[in-house]
DNA sequence: CTAGCCTTGAGG
DNA sequence: CCTCAAGGCTAG
């Protein structure tokens, strides 16, 4: 008669093994990891692997590696925002509804269990934690009031941007962006909680593909691998790119807040020069990836210019889907910002073409979605995009076909590896790609037009990206 | 730094 | 009231 303790995967913490204690920061776990979160998040730890940057945690080892351990939190859906900015003790926050249904969860299928006597087989259930699949991205971002109402409200993450010199830099300006002595980077900088500056180019928190919806892999904790073992290298090296997400978002949000003050409380921007900002500032750390992103960095000056004139808008479409289909709300757009905007208010206050892209975005965002496109295939869309071999001109044209086909390799084999059972992903992600192109397109188009009848704020760099592919003014 | 134990305090 | 997750404290 062995033991079948009815819920001891559940008494384990997901990210040591150690015995749970409560719900911390999103799930359940053990007292130190919860301590360990805090302490980090709230000092805004940055840690280093001496190794591979896989070292297995467990409750004998979770001292050896912070940086593994707190990747780990990460990776089981501990949630920074969780952890209050403000340091306010007591209380409840906005996570004590989802713990309740949690816990309903795991009686329900334990009920399940014994009156089956035995554990389903688990096709369908519910991965590692019910949790993260229930609310997928920040939950705090629902409760954000839609932006008609006031432009801009607080930084809706824990983050509290303060002080923040860029604007002290003069109009950007691509040029500028890529030639500049000073690195963007330290021109961006921000601080997160008082006192401590984060570095854009360190993508150590929230880089993890695991830790939004649809990663089809539970990835059963007990110091199973963490990940699948065999990856496509050059996949998690460009995934390894990929910025900081709250990093990028509070930056944004911090120089929107900024520009609007420096305006008095009465100007209030139109809601479409405010998008127009928007994505200018999306553009620019769009602008800041690519420069600081493997094969890139290795251009000349020239081609790297060529290369982002060219795919600026559909890199911008792009980051726009991707938000969305990570954000899984049919119904909602979720901004750059961290804004969630309902969708019938967007499409009663956007006249027809406006509207209309929308929908094709919010459509094939749906597509896309249903085929779980995941953080590492969305890393190398983004390089596909960049490295277009159509691009002419080049001086190294030859290595940019070299890129583009590497990284057609390496999604290819990324998909057939991890997706064994469904062949065709590729491929079906693949077809999608020429919507987004024409969507690119008409977005372009449509920006042009607005902006010959003077509705977009000039001085930017969208405009810049404008007219430098199409002389249009 | 770590991790166990303590104090708080909104929501039920 | 009580609960229980958040932050705080402090030996080791």
């Amino acid at each position: 008669m062995e033991y079948t303790y009815d819920d001891d995967l559940e008494e384990l913490c997901p990210v040591c093994g150690d015995k749970v204690s409560g719900y911390h920061y999103g799930l359940l776990t053990c007292e130190s990891c919860k301590g360990f979160f805090k302490r980090t998040v709230q000092n805004n730890k940055r840690y280093t692997c001496a190794e591979n940057q896989e070292c297995k945690i467990d409750k004998t080892q979770r001292k050896r590696c912070p940086f593994c351990r707190f990747q780990k939190c990460l990776n089981v859906g501990m949630r920074l925002e969780a952890v209050r900015a403000d340091r306010m003790r007591g209380g409840r926050n906005k996570f004590g509804p989802m713990y309740k249904r949690d816990r309903a969860l795991k009686q329900q299928k334990k009920a399940l269990i014994r009156s089956n006597g035995f554990k389903l087989e688990s096709a369908a259930p519910p991965p590692a934690s019910p949790l993260q699949a229930d609310y997928g991205f920040p939950g705090s971002l629902h409760s954000l009031p839609a932006i008609s109402k006031s432009l801009l409200p607080s930084t809706p993450t824990s983050i509290t941007p303060t002080d923040y010199e860029a604007n002290l830099y003069g109009p950007p300006s691509l040029g500028m962006a890529m030639q500049s002595h000073v690195p963007l980077a330290a021109q961006y900088q921000y601080t997160s909680f008082p006192g401590r500056a984060i570095k854009a180019e360190c993508p150590d928190y929230t880089s993890s593909p695991e830790s939004l919806t649809g990663y089809p892999y539970p990835d059963m904790y007990p110091s199973a691998s963490p990940q699948p073992p065999s990856l496509p290298p050059l996949v998690l090296e460009l995934l390894r790119c990929d910025p900081d997400e709250l990093a990028v978002q509070s930056k944004i949000v911090a120089h929107l807040q900024q520009e609007q003050s420096g305006r008095g409380r009465l100007d209030k921007p139109s809601t479409f020069s405010l998008m127009c900002r928007m994505a200018d500032q999306t553009l620019f750390s769009i602008v800041e990836w690519a420069r600081s992103c493997i094969f890139f960095k290795e251009l000349r000056v020239g081609d790297q210019m060529k290369l982002l004139h060219n795919c600026w808008s559909e890199l911008l479409v792009l980051d726009h889907i991707f938000r969305q289909v990570l954000h899984g709300q049919e119904d909602s757009i979720l901004l750059v910002t961290g804004q969630e905007v309902e969708l019938p208010f967007i499409l009663s206050q956007a006249e027809a073409t406006l509207s209309s892209m929308v929908q094709r975005g919010q459509e094939l965002a749906a597509r896309l979605r249903a085929l779980q496109l995941d953080r590492r295939e969305i890393a190398c869309l983004k390089f596909l995009f960049l490295f277009n071999p159509n691009v002419k001109l080049l001086e190294d044209q030859a290595f940019v076909e070299g890129v583009q086909e590497q990284v057609n390799g390496a999604l290819l084999e990324y998909t057939l590896s991890t997706y064994p059972q469904f062949q065709e992903k590729f491929s079906q992600l693949v077809v999608r790609l020429p919507e987004l192109r024409s969507l690119s397109s008409q977005a372009e188009d449509y920006l042009c037009y607005m902006h010959l009848s003077g509705e977009v704020p000039c001085n930017n760099l969208l405009i810049e990206m404008l007219h430098a592919k199409r002389a249009c003014v």
